[in-house]
DNA sequence: AACTTATTACGAAGGGCTTCGTACTTAGCG
DNA sequence: CGCTAAGTACGAAGCCCTTCGTAATAAGTT
């Protein structure tokens, strides 16, 4: 069993599920989920299977329907997710990264003037 | 023939070399590439041929060794990647992704640097 | 206790990625 | 003209991901 494999795409729909209504059922995760690829409540329920023995979830047997929850936040999840994506594709340079990502889609003043903020705060923060 | 697919881990390996070497012979990419893990010469080639397939190469037949060379630059492919990885994980929001990327790994004072100056470009260029 | 319903468990199929072994082809050379 | 070396083509195996059908299980109701 790894414990630190990366949740698939499949697993990371399921996921945000889990973190924007907390611990739920596998019930209540199918009848959230936007069906976009329409999904069988078995195949949710395999998912969710797969991803406890991954450790990408917890779950409560306490009761018939276990409960399940997300083992870690979505900050982490997506720190580890773009630590990768910085290796493998990046080179390990956050700046090409940014640079890409600011010429990927149009952003707006307003996110610029946020992503300012963070600068000034990663700043503040070195000295 | 799905023309819009995006390289995987594997056929990014050979992209890299293809970037930084320009056009090769399947041989001089298995000879360029560093051995992590070790890949047999046939791998390559087939990896080849589905990217060729995949319309993420293109190949000079005429001489008996085909000459392969990226169809895209790395600063395209790279765009790609990430306008996908916008969606999938980060709700399409550039901001998101800028705030995870900076806490993702250390950043150098230069590389902070090097983004305030981008952003100074694409204010610039909002105007 | 029997029935119904909701849930979990299991297994298998289909597809894609990666790897390689084997066979075929071509070019050059004695 | 055969031989060899280097290349390409093909097919299959192994693995993982995703999906779902079917069976087993448990809870609640009458």
């Amino acid at each position: 069993m790894k414990q630190k494999q990366n949740p698939t795409d499949a697993e990371l729909d399921l996921l945000k599920v889990l973190w924007e209504h907390g611990p739920c059922t596998v019930g209540q995760v199918h009848a959230l989920l936007k069906d976009d690829p329409p999904r069988g409540y078995t195949t949710i329920l395999k998912l969710m299977q797969i991803m406890a023995e991954k450790g990408l979830v917890k779950r409560d047997e306490r009761r018939r329907a276990h409960v399940y929850r997300a083992a870690m936040s979505n900050v982490q999840i997506h720190r580890r997710y773009l630590r990768q994506v910085l290796a493998k594709v990046f080179d390990n340079s956050t700046g090409k990264l940014v640079a890409q990502a600011l010429a990927a889609r149009p952003v707006s003043p307003e996110e610029l003037a946020e992503i300012r903020l963070m600068l000034d705060e990663m700043e503040a923060k070195a000295k």
